[in-house]
DNA sequence: ATTAAATGAATGAATGGCCATTCAGTGCCC
DNA sequence: GGGCACTGAATGGCCATTCATTCATTTAAT
């Protein structure tokens, strides 16, 4: 009666150290891994880069990687799910403060630009490893992918009800005129070893270009 | 005297013969093997394509390969400079019966989606192989891709000292935003299996959006 | 004209290296 | 002392590349 809560509260405590201590490891590890993998499958790409490779990155053994993923190509899926979905939730979480269409696609180029310009690594991952992925996969999984490049069409819907967007703009071939845009910008940077424009001077050249046109104004009948 | 021109026809002869099937066969080995090569690859990957698979879509040993090229490698490189290459020339033949630089680049537009449509082994091998490859020749080889996305700088470069295309729009950008927006929706045609667009449909969109934008007239002040 | 080397293209089975995956073992914590 | 995360050496399969051999054609000799 007298230890009982004491008892209780050891019992609690260490079953409550145990759980973090065992999460925090998880985490731990499989973030880890994941940091690792995403440096490694950029740097070599998917197939040459070995299981060993990344063990030594992310400081653990070969082994032990198999405890947190089923295969290989199970790490690749896993680091592009769990890319992907931040950049979604910081996309997503910066467009709820805006409500006009024009500047939400300019947020929508510049997060892109800039989140593939600091993080090389994910960004070779995301543009290549990802498409040799899709290609297996096909239509299979509606991935996260789809989610991401139709928050576009999403914005210009959004801006063809507000009659800002041209109605005979078809959202389904802009938003990919748009996405492709912005990666086939984000590729180059990637292998090209000059220094290049800020992403601020890019995304505003790719608004222009994407809002009003690249004809002189008054714009001749075309 | 009287055998003379007959003997020397059959020389003529023979040895045109002989030329013939040299030619005629080491022409049709290595286009076999480019071919096949093209189709494997497109359908497995490059990592994933087996010599053997290559060897037997051609109709030929796997050593045969190795008679007209290095490695594997070598194979994926030669298909790719020998497929774009074909495509740079019928672009540029196409675009020196045009002067107008909107026109211009709808042929453009036109054309590349209209190859990546109907051939979609090549357009795989391009988007995704080619790109795996770029990466590890970075800007080592100075190579036909660029060449061929020149072209539509040159056109917009043209478009400006004509007053037809806004000074203030920047080639080298440009290019990449046109380029990458057909590559995309050339990319999702390939992997999405959905009856889709047509090239004219879609041709005719990309050119709207980059010529006059997608803000609705009159333009407000942007 | 016939036969006998010689050339070299083509073959495909064998080699050898690489590496994803496994699993028997280690040590830690309860 | 047993359960657990973790280890890393060993395994086994795969496949690019090689090379001894076959086959077809040309050249040379008689």
């Amino acid at each position: 009666m007298n230890e009982w809560p004491f008892s209780a509260l050891l019992l609690i405590l260490s079953s409550l150290t145990f759980t973090l201590t065992y999460l925090m490891k998880a985490v731990n590890k499989h973030t880890k891994i994941i940091t690792a993998a995403t440096k490694v499958f950029a740097q070599k790409g998917f197939f040459n880069a070995r299981i060993s490779d990344i063990a030594k990155e992310a400081k653990v053994a070969d082994g032990t990687i198999y405890l947190y993923f089923n295969n290989k190509f199970d790490i690749l899926l896993s680091v592009f799910e769990e890319e992907i979905g931040n950049i979604i939730v910081q996309v997503k979480k910066l467009l709820a403060e805006e409500t006009d269409p024009r500047k939400m696609l300019e947020i929508f180029a510049t997060k892109h630009l800039s989140v593939m310009k600091k993080n090389k690594n994910l960004a070779e991952v995301i543009q290549i490893e990802l498409r040799q992925t899709n290609k297996l996969i096909k239509d299979y999984r509606n991935n996260k992918f789809s989610e991401y490049v139709n928050i576009i069409s999403d914005i210009i819907k959004l801006g063809q009800e507000q009659n800002i967007y041209r109605p005979d703009i078809l959202p389904g071939i802009a938003k990919r005129a748009f996405f492709g845009s912005l990666d086939e910008i984000s590729r180059v940077w990637n292998i090209s070893l000059e220094t290049n424009y800020t992403v601020e001077e890019t995304a505003s050249q790719i608004i222009k270009i994407f809002l009003s046109g690249m004809l002189v104004q008054p714009k001749p009948a075309y």
